[in-house]
DNA sequence: AACACAAATGATATGTTGTAACATCGCGTC
DNA sequence: GACGCGATGTTACAACATATCATTTGTGTT
């Protein structure tokens, strides 16, 4: 069993868990996402389902579908890149920490890190001063990966 | 002279000291930006020149302008919304820092405040550690604003 | 003033991303 | 096997964004 299989299985798990279905249809599209290590748009995935699978996938379909494996906190959309991501801990049993995103602007590869809550909450106090509240510490950043920077280089 | 009106005239000393027009229509689209207190979308922006200045102002042309706007540091724009927002520090003659951007989810509401620098370095840290290169330190975060968190309760 | 050049805008087409609305399918329950 | 509900199919369209080429306008030069 290879390593795309265990994290789908566990997704499945979580899924089942409190009664939500991860169908063929939610598999194939959470494939494409735990099996690049890049960002990819929702088109994109609507491309690889219909390449690797040989059926039909309508865009709509895979609208849906994100929208269904966000809810169940499996993906991350990406707002800086227009595009979406598996979520790095769907082995982790632990509640994750909120995630922190560094897209590469050149090949949408994307770290997920975890930032140290102090940082955080620096940012927290920062916010309500100005007197907003922060419903969201998702923080997303242009960054060049190590293999664009080399490039540059 | 009202307050917006000061703004542009900033704006103009700014783009003319290096060679730079700031056009009719940019200071129609602007202006559209400096009146509002939250970010808009282009589209919106070519409803707002139409409606206030009753020529016509392609979409195109709002694109254009907007990449401009950008480019002279007058105008950012929030991936988190798909919107722009007028520059906060158009008037300051200070090279201003890298904006953060506090974003009211539900009404787009913009608050564009400073975060202490050493908060800034810590989250610099992370990212090299993690083997990339922070090339913008733009933050935008989701947050309510006083108006609508006062709604919601 | 006439000209030449570059910058800005106009016009049209098209690509990309995302949602609305309603029909149909498929599966578990009774 | 009929019912009900969640998932998917289908179609249409709205919203966001860019490419390309034509035309206008503004600026400096002669």
């Amino acid at each position: 069993m290879n390593h795309v299989d265990r994290i789908i299985g566990h997704a499945e798990q979580h899924c089942k868990a409190h009664g939500a279905r991860l169908t063929v249809k939610r598999k194939q599209v959470l494939t494409g996402l735990v099996q690049s290590d890049k960002a990819l748009s929702a088109y994109e995935l609507v491309d690889f389902c219909n390449r690797q699978y040989g059926e039909s996938m309508p865009a709509m379909s895979v609208y849906r579908i994100l929208e269904f494996l966000e809810d169940e906190h499996l993906v991350h959309k990406l707002s800086l890149a227009n595009k979406y991501v598996a979520c790095a801990h769907i082995v982790c049993n632990h509640a994750h920490a909120v995630p922190q995103f560094l897209i590469c602007r050149q090949c949408s590869k994307v770290k997920e890190i975890a930032i140290e809550p102090a940082t955080i909450n620096e940012l927290r106090a920062s916010v309500s001063e100005a007197g907003f509240k922060l419903i969201s510490t998702q923080l997303e950043m242009n960054c060049l990966c190590e293999g664009c920077i080399e490039q540059a280089a």
